[in-house]
DNA sequence: TTAAAAAATGTAACGGATTACATTTTGCCA
DNA sequence: TGGCAAAATGTAATCCGTTACATTTTTTAA
């Protein structure tokens, strides 16, 4: 591959010229230009970018630490990254991290050895915890090159894009209540998540509200996958007392449980509701379609972006808090209790499938 | 952030002993490297890789070119690169192309301008053809710098890693056919894509074999999406004598066309057999639990980026073609034809069998 | 026409690690 | 203990753009 010094020789001038006819057009003249143009072409010259970004010490790159890409949510969240990334010159290292705090480390260390800027983290863990610190005696304590997105830290030491959660799952607890059920079982995340804690916290709200008393055995661990929704699902549906209505807090859980529920051959949503979250695409193409919390996937990659741009260029002195609007989708996978007979159910509007 | 020099200061040697120390240790006396080793940690060393990949010229950074990361089948492939990129210390750039040519141009300018060094299309295009040649008249036509997998050039400039389709599409094709059925539909994927064409082909050579005719109307147009599934379901249920199953070409318009079968009050296997493709993990909860093919996918990644890897270190003098194995998935969304009672198929005969 | 200002171009240092080659130190044997 | 080979270490060039500063050329104004 030919370099600025070839070029220059071939249009017999300076490096420096042929620098600036790339980068200042506007500093050379029009016949100088048109000469540097003719060697680049001739040439075939391209700029090693290694170089640029060696000397310039930025990179442009940005890794992103996903628990998983198989996760229909989490694609969406990298595709938002993706446009906003690419629309700002910065290219996407991608992390699959499977949750694991030693490889969440090694990503982080790319920043540290100037493989990338900075860091997006859709996971509430801090993966710079795991490093030495650098350079604590610095007098401006600037913001970690880090964005912390969908799944936060509560005191989290950058930018964050954040749901609101609780009241999310209130507004879905809500929903069910409204419908008549009063035994609302719920197929939670991993349990140390604060994402899952919120989303416990916003359901609580909402029996506290309406009077309905918590029941412990109605919370049932699962791990956002299809079959750990279906296996949640069998344990509740084995409860004394059973559930007439599960709010699961992911979309593909809600699949999984209502694909155990018609199993034991009873009828979504006629016997037992099914509540989602998240609104992944398969959601309005469940049997029956998913009632779920839509959330602006592809935004929160977006925003999540656009944040860390603005703390590598320095735009930002405080860690802003962005928090999202949620949507309560109302589907055909919830209705109105067993026994209670059409009592006028909210603004049942069930849309079909097919507006994507 | 110090530097070599720094750290060669402080341990009193010079910049060579401190790189060689890290780099090639048996070259450095006991003595000296712990002076050294003791520096690079008081001085909290990090190598710059910008600097260090901008002189050996590697940046160990493979692009994937993927038309979307939200397809789940592609998800599980970059799952299994990342995995192999990992493991050989390569970071993964993530190129989410949407099917577009220019996009695809501009990661493809990556290699060119060193910020990558090698590219994965899962996409049969090749993104180099948009750029003008470099250096042709080099006396060795090495390899480009790509690993084609998934949907396959028919003459790929490089190595590819494929399954075979027509094979697989063909004994899908016989599964439908040995259960009874003669009209056999299938949902495309886009025209003009090679995959398409051999599982269309899979699906012919099916149909020939057993004598059963071809019949164009029962040929229809999807993208892979859920909705074009559900769309062109109710294209092939609106034929004057529609079809009794129908093979789509991957999971996601399967469980589309389920959805909308459905909902014309018809049931699946019953009225109806439905076929999938891929074996994503919605498959196996789909109502009915779905019949596919299972596809390796994080297999395909894995080899991908080894094949590519062993590109980039001069390792192969010719492409090779690797086939990766399918296997047919039978669940619940396949059944006997309408009116075979678990009898003999072949004993099913057209009374007028129309010609083409 | 000439001096001064403005525009264009050139020179060379710089960034951080690697490494060929040069030089110094150590180890060993006679 | 001298002398030589081997081991250890040092010096400086190199990768390739960018850019501060220096120099040359052109333009402007008097």
């Amino acid at each position: 591959m030919s370099n600025i010094r070839e070029v220059a020789r071939l249009a017999e001038v300076s490096v420096a010229t042929v620098s600036r006819t790339l980068q200042q057009p506007d500093l050379v003249s029009l016949k100088t230009r048109n000469k540097v143009l003719a060697a680049v072409k001739a040439a075939g010259y391209k700029p090693n970018l290694m170089a640029v970004r060696f000397r310039s010490g930025k990179t442009h790159n940005l890794v992103v630490l996903v628990p998983t890409v198989a996760n229909v949510f989490f694609a969406r969240v990298i595709s938002g990254m993706q446009e906003a990334a690419h629309d700002n010159q910065y290219a996407l290292l991608l992390g699959n991290t499977l949750g694991d705090d030693e490889m969440e480390a090694a990503y982080a260390r790319m920043v540290q050895t100037s493989q990338a800027d900075g860091l997006i983290q859709l996971r509430a863990h801090n993966p710079f915890d795991a490093l030495q610190q650098q350079d604590a005696g610095d007098d401006s304590p600037a913001l970690l090159p880090m964005v912390n997105a969908c799944e936060v830290l509560d005191k989290a030491p950058c930018p964050t894009v954040v749901l609101d959660n609780r009241a999310a799952a209130c507004a879905m607890t809500e929903h069910l209540l409204a419908l008549g059920h009063r035994r609302i079982a719920m197929i939670k995340g991993p349990a140390r998540s604060p994402l899952t804690r919120d989303r416990v916290a916003g359901y609580r709200d909402a029996l506290q509200a309406a009077g309905v008393p918590f029941a412990a055995e109605l919370l049932s661990p699962g791990n956002f996958s299809l079959q750990s929704g279906f296996d949640a699902a069998a344990d509740l549906l084995a409860l004394p007392n059973p559930p007439t209505a599960i709010f699961c807090e992911n979309d593909e859980m809600a699949i999984g449980a209502m694909q155990r529920i018609k199993q034991q051959g009873l009828r979504v949503p006629a016997d037992i509701s099914v509540a989602g979250f998240d609104d992944i695409s398969f959601a309005a193409f469940a049997d029956p379609p998913l009632t779920t919390i839509a959330q602006p996937a592809e935004e929160f990659g977006r925003t999540a972006v656009r944040l860390l741009i603005d703390v590598l260029e320095g735009k930002l002195s405080k860690a802003p808090k962005v928090i999202l609007p949620f949507d309560l989708v109302i589907r055909a996978s919830t209705g109105p209790a067993p026994g209670v007979h059409q009592r006028q159910p909210d603004l049942q509007q069930k849309d079909q499938p097919d507006k994507t």
